[in-house]
DNA sequence: CTGTTAGCGCATTCAA
DNA sequence: TTGAATGCGCTAACAG
């Protein structure tokens, strides 16, 4: 039904080669039948076929962006939009199209997500938002098409990741305690099978050693990274150690929670009681006393995985590991 | 250099077009031999080229959504990111793809959005965070490639749109507060180039009339969805009209900052002023006190404009405009 | 500089 | 029931 190469030939009475040279820009193509084929097609509004390009450069410009459980991920958004809005424009930048992929939809359909890639030749894929302990990791690291984990530290010939320094992130947050004097400091997790979990646990027990500390397993509770997790923690923390004076949660949203029931306790913040978060999510600055935290770089992540990727595709480089910086945002709650 | 329909038809000792009928189960390929195919395929490991597919038979099953300036929507991912996951997952009910696009990528390139879909002959487009007064508007209402509008009432040929029916909404937010004794009744409206800003006005302004109350202009304030936005607008509010006793918000992270600053004034919510927001983003469950909202169903708003979609698309259906229903959550500002 | 030919992977006539 | 031929829209050798 569209204007194809054909028609443009036909109407400006040259071969379809030469439109074809013509708008990729060779130059064996006269400047003046170049400008009539040009014009020509203007006229007809014709777009080449980027499904007939592919099929015969044999690449599609067209990357896969993996979400986990995209519709039931709760307060994911938070964090994932950003980085989802740094992939799509860099690959943008790169002249890659995105294409989004969620893991319930392939369970639904019962293929795995590399069949799922093969099929629609996706040159790559961008997998975020997945637990170590997801039945799809594994696939992803032992697949060759080229792949980056957010936050998912799996290294592999075709597997490279970007993720956050948790580490550091979690002992600027102690260090920045430990200043303001602190010396009781308690520790919120997330649960234990995110990656990032694990990292801020080892970065506040190595500040804490650092500072000359030692580390009380009682200062430490797990729980959700939501707001009503950060409740109930704080409940279980100020039970096992009543004399915290910090607490160090592993989201905003885990702190607002901790902050309101800190209020319900009796307790003031920052005054009894300083609390630091861990992302930086927009309404942080809002919340009364607004919100102490670690921000991530979230865009710059998207980013960044496309980068790796390209790299990988492009110039064969082999994946690695990217870690970027987190900063320090300091406000009200400490 | 992937496995083609040609090695598979080779290793079977059949034609191509006897694998081509027994992947898609025609019947008239006899059980042996499609059994014997299907297995050499898996051994092979064949998937079918949608590329190749998409060529023949000349439609992609993809279609773009397309989000106005994606990376730049401060406070966005609030409603985006769960009409994204309906968009996206009731998409691939229907065997389709979802290609991201953003109107900053387009301007970037300088190809217009329509442009780019027709080059990757997407069947169809779906909009989202778009303003009425975006220089991309007539392009989506004037194209013939089918589309349909979120929040974005334009009706033509091949547009058609879904939205929360914003009139009721705002009545019902506004209802409650009349039930509640209020008189005096603030609304705080975010920028009037949005249409649901509009619909929200009149919602406002009807149920007042209902119920026998006049419209007094200085008790609608205009500014920005965001937080900032309902904490200056509500010092304004207060100044033009002290006697206010309930305010109403066009947004959540309006209400959020107008709680504050009310806190700051020193009226206590909802005591001295109730509140109502808008939208039902996860976190006014947890402000202090919990807010009083309307919810969109955000997740359907995204299934109802691709069911459309495909009506346009498979059945030859018109375009139309599709209002979805919303509900108050009753909790304690006010 | 321009046109002819071949083929990318697949579905679909039409014969056998 | 199966296969050979044709073409989807485009690019890339190659020849003129």
């Amino acid at each position: 039904m569209p204007v194809t190469i054909k028609d443009v030939a036909r109407v400006a009475g040259v071969s379809i080669t030469t439109v074809s040279h013509a708008f990729n820009g060779h130059d064996d193509v006269s400047a003046d039948t170049r400008d009539r084929v040009l014009q020509v097609a203007k006229e007809l509004n014709y777009r080449p076929s980027h499904v007939a390009r592919s099929l015969v450069l044999q690449q599609t410009h067209n990357v896969g962006l993996l979400v986990s459980d995209f519709n039931t991920n709760p307060g994911g958004h938070h964090f994932l939009f950003d980085v989802m809005a740094g992939v799509h424009d860099q690959l943008a930048e790169f002249g890659y199209d995105m294409t989004l992929l969620s893991t319930t939809t392939a369970m639904q359909r019962l293929v795995s997500y590399i069949d799922f890639c093969t099929e629609r030749r996706m040159e790559g894929v961008i997998v975020m938002g997945m637990r170590m302990n997801d039945p799809y990791m594994r696939e992803v690291a032992d697949a060759k098409l080229p792949s980056v984990g957010i936050d998912l530290p799996i290294l592999s010939p075709h597997c490279g990741y970007v993720m956050t320094d948790n580490i550091q992130g979690a002992m600027h947050a102690v260090r920045h305690l430990l200043a303001k004097g602190h010396q009781r400091i308690g520790f919120i997790n997330g649960h234990a099978e995110a990656v990032v979990s694990v990292d801020r646990l080892h970065g506040y027990q190595t500040a804490l050693r650092e500072a000359g500390l030692k580390v009380d397993p009682d200062l430490v509770v797990h729980s959700n990274f939501l707001v009503q997790g950060g409740e109930e923690a704080t409940t279980v923390l100020l039970t096992k150690a009543p004399d915290v004076t910090a607490i160090f949660y592993a989201s905003d949203l885990m702190a607002i929670g901790g902050m309101r029931r800190l209020l319900r306790m009796g307790k003031r913040v920052p005054h009894d009681v300083a609390v630091v978060g861990y992302d930086n999510i927009d309404l942080g600055e809002w919340v009364v006393p607004a919100l102490t935290t670690v921000a991530q770089r979230r865009y710059d992540m998207g980013k960044a995985s496309v980068d790796m990727l390209m790299g990988m595709l492009r110039r064969q480089e082999r994946p690695r590991a990217c870690l970027l910086t987190s900063e320090m945002v300091v406000r009200q709650s400490t």
